[in-house]
DNA sequence: TTATAATTCAATGTATACATTTATACATGC
DNA sequence: GCATGTATAAATGTATACATTGAATTATAA
């Protein structure tokens, strides 16, 4: 249940953060201590290291004496982490392109591919993250990557419902190879406007 | 020394804090626990505590069985952050300007006369951010607004060496009054613009 | 009955003690 | 002389025990 990562902690966080992420721990739920502690079979201590951590990418707020609780949010707050994302992930992936190589090309395929292979059943939300991490790593951006994927980290738990891409959202993988394809051709232009799309598209689904 | 908030390491968040942002405590110096225990008078358990809690501000940083770091920044990551703000305070300001009533501009004024009352001597930089956040709060957009106040949190330590605004910077409280005005007259074209170039020309002057 | 105050219990916050990891220094081999 | 390996010290990670806070419950008074 517990493959210790680097610190009890952190294989903690990746738990927690997949259960969360899955829909098995719904927004809401209050997260004892104890009951965490009891559940993996270690201390409190590194439980609350883990909880600490999880607050600072905003998957559990904390408030003093009074325990975690797995942020739930409101469609408004679901909109605004949208319209962030909608700002955020448009000029990565401007950059991106812009500094884009050949090289860096195969890469994008891949998880291209994993995408696909992923889209009924797999985890398909996994393969998505991948998908657009890999290409807005190629900006070079770090920090900017590392809130866009907090942002995405954020919304994750309220896609649970959606279990395999394929029947739900079919034409987000030809979304997917159409902005590949403008990746290729280096048409920045015309890869914003599909992302775009693709994010309000999403945003919309979410919260209606 | 260490005024109790709520919890010993909320306190000792909020020192090192002030003491990372004044330059008291440099970029790149390593954080014992120990030490830091000691000179809290607490045990290392708050103080892991409040480390875990600044390297979720991004003011340190903490590696597995290697310990925290004052985040030491280059002089491109300034530059991405300053870009990453431009994006979201521009937007921030803008929706605040399109959201404000007449009965909120009372507290831009009692933020904007503090600014000039701390320009020299004072913690102007803190009256600063105070200007900015209660403008950015009436946009409405909470998680935006947070995410900008760890971006400016983030660079603070490297105005340490100005210690003061009307020595260093006489036309700032100008483009201050400036933005006031455009908000007053509900111009959010002009503010944006406005804000635009102080933005820009205040990562210029702390990567030169 | 309702409101308020005291009590009790469960949860989090903190301290102390132990375990593990990492880095430094020194020794040993080639 | 350099590299490798081992031993030691110092730091972080973890466990256990105690302190404090907050919420629910009961008791009391109006």
């Amino acid at each position: 249940m517990l493959r210790k990562s680097v610190s009890l902690a952190d294989a903690i966080v990746e738990t927690l953060k997949a259960d969360i992420q899955a829909g098995t721990i719904l927004p809401g739920t209050h997260l004892h201590q104890e009951d965490l502690a009891k559940r993996f079979a270690v201390s409190r201590v590194p439980v609350r290291d883990a909880l600490f951590k999880l607050s600072s990418e905003g998957l559990v707020s904390i408030e003093a004496n009074r325990g975690a609780v797995v942020t739930k949010l409101t469609t408004d707050q679901i909109t605004e982490i949208y319209d962030l994302r909608l700002i955020l992930e448009c000029d990565a992936l401007d950059r991106a392109i812009k500094a884009i190589k050949n090289e860096d090309l195969p890469a994008i395929r891949r998880a291209l591919r994993l995408c696909r292979l992923e889209a009924d059943g797999g985890d398909w939300r996994a393969a998505d993250n991948e998908f657009h991490r890999t290409i807005y790593r190629l900006s070079g951006r770090l920090k900017q990557v590392e809130i866009i994927e907090s942002l995405r980290a954020s919304v994750q738990a309220y896609w649970a419902q959606y279990s395999t891409l394929a029947t739900n959202e079919p034409h987000w993988l030809e979304q997917h190879d159409a902005l590949y394809r403008c990746i290729e051709q280096r048409d920045a232009r015309r890869a914003v406007k599909l992302l775009r799309t693709h994010l309000i598209e999403a945003s919309i689904k979410l919260t209606s």
